[in-house]
DNA sequence: GGAATCCCGAGTGATCCGCTGGGAATTCGT
DNA sequence: ACGAATTCCCAGCGGATCACTCGGGATTCC
């Protein structure tokens, strides 16, 4: 039970857009050396957040991509529905009313899936991308080694 | 981001035991029946469920599955591990060492992955197959229409 | 015009999932 | 002793998804 990386990836791209968050547009071979990750495959994904409103893009020299709003409004948990379809531990317990399952209403495993689903929803929805700025900065000032995200 | 459907029969198939415990061993076909699985799948799970010390298996005719222990002290979160590996939503958080990432000391991302890890281990290993048998049983007794796991 | 970008769609090798099949070993009832 | 009921084990398999790569088109700045 993993997500994918291109939740892993999609959180370190939206951090590091955070972190430069007006200063202009950021082009993706920036984020892509920074990260370590494939540029062309980032590509694929910073489609997917920009069609979800996270990201605006700007083509053309001396384009690239910025947060579409503050990183304060811009939580984890959206980047993950971007990336990754709608938080859910197993299918019968997706938002979205498609049931996929004939006994939900007295179905008793059920209720541990959904007490999940609350619970990871809680966490990711309550870290906004400033929260993770916040953290970033401090370790930097505390002096800690090297700061990955430069 | 599901967990497979391995662990969704797997927790049907142990609350099934659960209800039937201490009334001797409970043969494949008849779990297989009440949850409508493949008895020859959930065979497989019922394998991995054994070896991780959840069931005991007798052999034979009038032979069949029961849970190892009591109830109250197996966790959805034992049958998950079972069944899914462990319990983390990303390799870098998993809770044997191997790292996978070098970076992991000042990955700022990586702490809502923990966070995340925890909130999910807290649900998990905090329900017990005594807590899904009560509240099997209350909502049979409230009426409430027809028990699926009779 | 030319360089730097984003944009899009197609292809690919690996891996896993969900499931099926066949058959061996074990145990109980008669 | 026999046969039915069961668990056990291994092998295969079609489809899906993942994590990429490749190639090329469109746009914008200098």
């Amino acid at each position: 039970m993993h997500f994918s990386s291109r939740t892993e990836y999609g959180v370190k791209a939206m951090l590091d857009l955070a972190l430069h968050y007006g200063e202009g547009p950021v082009p993706l071979r920036a984020i892509a050396g920074r990260q370590s990750v494939s540029e062309h495959y980032l590509e694929q994904l910073m489609g997917a957040l920009r069609k979800a409103g996270l990201v605006a893009s700007a083509r053309g020299a001396q384009g690239g991509y910025e947060l579409a709003r503050e990183p304060g409004s811009i939580t984890v948990g959206d980047v993950v529905r971007a990336l990754e379809g709608p938080i859910a531990p197993l299918p019968c317990v997706e938002e979205d009313g498609r049931a996929h399952c004939d006994e939900i209403a007295r179905c008793v495993a059920r209720t541990v899936w959904v007490r999940l689903r609350s619970s990871m929803e809680e966490v990711l929805d309550s870290t906004t991308f400033a929260d993770l700025c916040q953290k970033a900065l401090q370790q930097r000032n505390t002096g800690d080694s090297f700061m990955y995200y430069i």
